[in-house]
DNA sequence: CGCCTCGTCCTTTTT
DNA sequence: GGACGAGGCG
């Protein structure tokens, strides 16, 4: 078909070059169904602002001006602010079918990145629908770290990998990093593999390789062991020929910088790129994005500062704060308008995030009209929490509400299993998002690593784990040999093994039963090359003894794993190749939702985002749950500002009803401990929400403690009462009370933490040192760790508080 | 070599 | 309260 015709036909003019010389044309054979391409009589219509949608493309129908112009707005550098709720999916999908229709570019041509797989899903289906199923690949539409991986797999040379690299999983990644602590001998307990990999991981968020480390940072473990550590990591992944989800963008980053025409290539493909929730981008992903942009600068960000809760991974909300500066002359454009939620919800989440400052702006509207206030329910202890959200909820299935419809959103995982025992209790059917994950279970990861070890033989890590699994009677002596075997030679242990029977270093029975390990791998992988993969991994379950030692467990248990092996060799069936599948696996694949009958459904705020439901339960609302007690300790005000973007995104999931329930008792390490109401309860403007409490003292007993404007003692400090309840074992609390954003100069620092992320200790002050407290008074500095100090105070006593409120006095 | 017991630390949030 | 690791014992 010709689509230079085409184009005149709709917009007048010819746009764009479309000649696609390098990319498979069979891709899009017809653009778009005929019916889109009804002849436009007046060549000069102008299509944003037409008033005649007759004539209008159809990817334009039902989106309003803002969001037209930001499908519109082609050319540039363009930043979508997209508050919660505004059809921001809708326009950019539009915005992706325009620049197809109208032949700017080929899908091949156009990068599209999204955090989440659900966000790239969701688009892919939506794209599909909005073309009639007309644009079947957006090949670069994906995740940064899908996205990255496939480029990578393209280049894995140039920075020492081959192009079957494994990606390792943080357990794999745990265990490497364990070997490796203990091989300079560091003590394991004080300096834990974990602290480790979340340092490496910052560095790698931040785009840093193990040279770039800056010294500072670097000292932080071991003492001053970080950077050896992190550049024997990257060592050991060369010789597994493996990487994590950091090196995929980083890797990418060094081959750009390293390899100017391999950049050349990817900036001549991508004409155009679009970057959904732009305010979790990392530095590492903004240089990736911003190497890619240069030339062109067709790049449209959408994001909402006021939703960005991912710092603790490496986010930068700075990223989309300054956009208009790192990109001048960037268009921006607001989607004001809410589509969801009625107008006392938007209201009261409105409030509680204008407690925040170093925001863009913005101000959502709805002509959903008010609908119900947000209720706010005091309740005594977490048991009753859970029995009257269950109640609650049958009482609106009874009125015919459907479970699909209601949600129950929680800050941290912990708090589902009070949920979940409750409702197997009164059998209200539930699902729980997140927690384990299918492919994090130890059957899969087993029989993963069978797979992996076939598909690339120097996995050392799928080898130890599966050397005796199931047993096979190769105890830790045994492997010990053959890791000194590999070492000396420096080959895999796979390798190492094999030629290891040729000596009498084992004794007879672990030699016969390594042999036999060793020659079955061999015969699997010469299977793997007839055979269907999913075919090879049901022989080789059978055929290692794996499914036997299962079966003969015969506990309720294994029955499942029997079953999840099952299904995950029914789930290879559906992928082209071994590699494919496993690329799937380690990137792709989210928990099995199974979507049949009507549930509850119960789940992190974090996974929550981007969702939406009728009703929304938010429970859990005291100080040191939400906001979570590491939050306040660790990350000073800019990550209790993070912890209130959570909250306001929690309460803007909801369509028609929000409630919002703190519980007086709970249970914490399985000692009950008095909670007190989150201060974000207190922020909730009074004029859109409605108090319930069932427990005596009165409707506003604990509003009482937070709304302290009325309150002229507030600055002694919190009542006796309250101190009590703050207290409780492993569960030091900040001591500083409420009113964070009631002082002035707490809002001052507000200010500054909204840019500046991250929490070093200070280093003016000194163990011993007299310092001066706002609320405590003066003090001797008695221990200090990161930002937190302990002072025992002339007045106050021994508090643990956080270096941000004290001053050397 | 594998099983059992005791102690620890833990609960953020995820690609 | 529970998962997981280390260390001791059979």
């Amino acid at each position: 078909m010709c689509s230079g015709l085409w184009i005149t036909g709709i917009l007048g003019t010819t746009v764009g070059t479309f000649h696609d010389s390098h990319e498979s044309p069979t891709l899009v054979a017809v653009p778009f169904p005929l019916t889109y391409l009804q002849p436009v009589p007046d060549s000069s219509a102008d299509l944003p602002d037409s008033p005649d949608s007759s004539r209008e493309a159809p990817w334009l129908a039902g989106l309003n001006p803002p969001q037209r112009e930001a499908v519109l707005t082609t050319e540039g550098p363009v930043l979508v602010l997209a508050g919660a709720g505004t059809g921001k999916t809708s326009a950019l999908t539009a915005r992706l079918a325009n620049l197809i229709a109208t032949r700017k570019a080929w899908p091949s041509q156009i990068l599209a990145v999204t955090f989440t797989n659900k966000a790239a899903r969701e688009m892919k289906e939506r794209i599909a629908r909005i073309s009639g199923g007309a644009i079947e690949g957006m090949p670069w539409l994906g995740t940064f770290h899908s996205v990255a991986a496939r480029m990578l797999r393209s280049h894995a040379e140039l920075v020492g990998l081959q192009s079957n690299f494994t990606i390792l999983d943080t357990d794999d990644q745990l265990r490497v990093l364990k070997q490796l602590i203990s091989a300079v001998n560091l003590d394991e307990k004080r300096w834990p593999a974990r602290q480790l990999a979340t340092l490496i991981d910052r560095w790698k968020n931040r785009g840093w390789t193990p040279k770039e480390v800056d010294l500072g940072e670097a000292e932080a473990f071991g003492p001053g062991r970080g950077r050896e550590l992190y550049a024997a990591y990257q060592d050991r992944l060369r010789t597994l020929n493996a990487c994590d989800f950091g090196d995929l963008l980083l890797h990418m980053l060094t081959i750009f910088r390293t390899h100017p025409d391999v950049l050349e290539s990817y900036r001549d493909r991508f004409r155009y790129i679009l970057v959904d929730e732009y305010q979790d981008t990392n530095q590492s992903q903004y240089a990736w994005l911003k190497l890619l942009a240069e030339p062109r600068r067709n790049l449209c960000c959408v994001g909402d500062d006021d939703q960005s809760i991912y710092s603790w991974r490496g986010a930068e909300v700075a990223n989309i704060l300054r956009f208009e500066k790192d990109f001048p002359g960037a268009k921006v454009i607001r989607l004001e308008q809410n589509y969801r939620s009625t107008s006392h919800i938007l209201a009261a989440a409105d409030g509680l995030i204008a407690n925040n400052a170093g925001r863009l702006g913005k101000t959502l509207w709805t002509d959903k009209g008010d609908g119900e206030k947000v209720k706010v329910v005091g309740i005594w202890d977490g048991p009753e929490e859970a029995r009257r959200i269950g109640e609650d909820v049958e009482g609106m299935q009874r009125r015919g509400l459907s479970l699909d419809d209601v949600a129950i959103l929680v800050r941290a995982q912990f708090q589902t299993r009070e949920f979940e025992e409750r409702f197997i209790a009164i059998g209200l059917p539930y699902q729980i998002i997140g927690g384990f994950r299918f492919y994090e279970r130890a059957e899969i990861r087993d029989a993963l690593a069978y797979l992996r070890l076939i598909h690339q033989p120097a996995d050392d890590l799928a080898f130890e784990r599966i050397v005796n699994q199931p047993k096979r009677g190769l105890g830790d002596k045994a492997i010990a040999t053959i890791h000194a075997h590999a070492r000396a030679s420096q080959e895999p242990l796979l390798i190492a093994a094999a030629k290891l029977l040729d000596t009498d270093e084992l004794q007879s029975r672990a030699r016969s039963s390594l042999g036999r390990f060793v020659a079955d791998i061999a015969r699997w992988k010469q299977m793997a090359n007839e055979l269907p993969h999913a075919e090879l991994a049901r022989i080789m379950l059978d055929e290692s003894g794996y499914t036997a030692m299962l079966q003969a467990e015969r506990s309720a248990e294994s029955a499942g794993r029997l079953e999840n092996l099952a299904e995950l060799t029914r789930a290879m069936e559906e992928y082209e190749s071994l590699p494919a599948f496993l690329e799937h696996v380690s990137l792709v694949m989210d928990n099995d939702e199974n979507r049949q009958g009507e549930k509850v459904t119960i789940m992190t705020i974090h996974a929550a985002k981007g969702l939406e439901f009728d009703i929304v339960y938010l429970p859990g609302w005291e100080e040191g749950i939400f906001p979570s007690q590491r939050a306040l300790d660790e990350g000073g005000l800019a990550s209790l500002e993070e912890e209130r973007r959570l909250a306001y995104v929690a309460i803007t999931r909801a369509r028609k009803k929000a409630t919002v329930m703190h519980a007086a008792n709970r249970r914490i390490y399985g000692q009950w401990t008095s909670s007190l109401p989150s201060r974000f309860v207190g922020e909730l403007p009074e004029a859109h929400i409605d108090q319930e409490t069932t427990m005596s003292g009165g409707e506003s007993l604990w509003r009482a403690q937070w709304s302290e404007r009325a309150d002229p003692f507030a600055h002694l400090g919190p009542a006796q009462g309250m101190r009590a309840a703050t207290r409780g074992p492993g569960w030091q609390r900040a001591s500083q009370g409420g009113r964070f954003n009631r002082d002035p100069q707490r809002v001052i620092e507000a200010k500054a933490s909204a840019v500046s992320l991250g929490n070093q200790g200070r280093t003016d002050l000194e163990l011993g040192q007299r310092v001066f407290h706002g609320k405590f008074g003066y003090g001797k500095i008695v221990a200090q760790e990161g930002n937190k100090l302990e002072i025992e105070f002339e007045h106050a006593g021994l508090k643990k508080v956080l270096d941000s409120f004290v001053s050397a006095s």
